[in-house]
DNA sequence: ATAATATCTAATCAATTGCTTAGTTATAGG
DNA sequence: CCTATAACTAAGCAATTGATTAGATATTAT
């Protein structure tokens, strides 16, 4: 009996998504999401209840994105610790926009709320960071079998994808492919 | 023959920074300025001109701080390379308030507003990244006196604070510590 | 075709945003 | 002690915020 819904609600909520990668949470106001989403703020409300749920769709797509763009590849590698270093080059491109880089839209989420992060938007965040770290964690074992060192290196490694993301931000290419490169000497 | 202002701009300056540095810029509103600077808009405004202009003044005002306590110190030094891994740890702790950590306001705000950063505010930022750079530029001249080795270097290290920033706000301490050896295991 | 009902448009809500203005108060030099 | 002047208080500005409402429109089972 009811009427259908003239849009899909995965092909908006990409189109949010990527306007919260480029703008932040709080710059990104209901009146640019209607627009983008090409929706109106009854459907977007009817659909998604709140802006933060709108947010919080957003942060799963890019999590799905993200998962077949970056972790699917690295699982799928054969190369061992070098299908890392390919996962932070790829993480780079991945985040590139035109000749602007927009980091990682969780990293960019955890920096600009802090630990006002509303708990299922943390949740989410740190769900898929384990994601990674358990995924770093199975190359680094081809490398060396040390339970405490391997510890080690993935904390290590965290610590410079969230650095990459941020710099990627402000620092030229070139100082990013150095970076990758001491990185992964000193493994 | 005009009345005295009763209050110190640097004093009500230094609570605006911390406010910023807890909350971001667009979080922070002109009411919440007013009511932790302990002055009314009107005296906000006539002194500082504007939100930014406040904004400005408090990224000044954090910068000064981090010279004292941590490009000063590094300078001061006498351990070369270990100075700097001593910066690191320093940066934690500077950043760290109560249970939780601000990470580095100048660090937030690129991750904030991105490449719509005013001119003015990026420059102030790009001016104290280029400073701290020069003097762990200086500090690594004492263990290799090649050029290229150190260009690579000091990028390695930029990089890797920008992740120290944001990492600290997400990971638990003995994650930074496990970072930081990392890094300097092998400088 | 009709009735039921979900989705649409578009106007509007109170609250908050950054900023300004009108009018009062305090402090100095003459 | 005045008077000039800047700093104060507090009310208010238009614009924007996230969210809601009332009424028109479309779709499907009967």
């Amino acid at each position: 009996m009811p009427r259908k819904k003239n849009f899909i609600e995965e092909e908006v909520i990409e189109k949010a998504m990527y306007l919260f990668w480029r703008n932040g949470y709080e710059t990104t106001s209901v009146r640019m999401l209607e627009k983008e989403m090409g929706i109106n703020q009854f459907s977007m409300y009817s659909s998604f209840g709140s802006k933060e749920g709108v947010f919080i769709e957003s942060i799963k797509c890019y999590k799905k994105k993200a998962q077949v763009a970056l972790v699917d590849k690295l699982k799928n590698s054969s190369k061992g610790v070098l299908a890392i270093k390919q996962y932070f080059y790829d993480f780079v491109s991945f985040s590139k926009d035109l000749n602007q880089n927009k980091g990682c839209l969780l990293t960019n989420t955890i920096n600009e709320l802090g630990e006002n992060t509303d708990t299922k938007i943390r949740n989410e965040i740190m769900k898929f960071a384990l994601n990674v770290r358990n995924s770093f964690i199975e190359k680094l074992k081809t490398n060396s079998p040390d339970e405490q060192t391997i510890e080690k290196q993935v904390n290590y490694l965290m610590v410079s994808l969230q650095g990459l993301s941020v710099s990627s931000k402000m620092f030229e290419q070139s100082q990013l492919d150095d970076f990758i490169e001491s990185v992964f000497e000193r493994l």
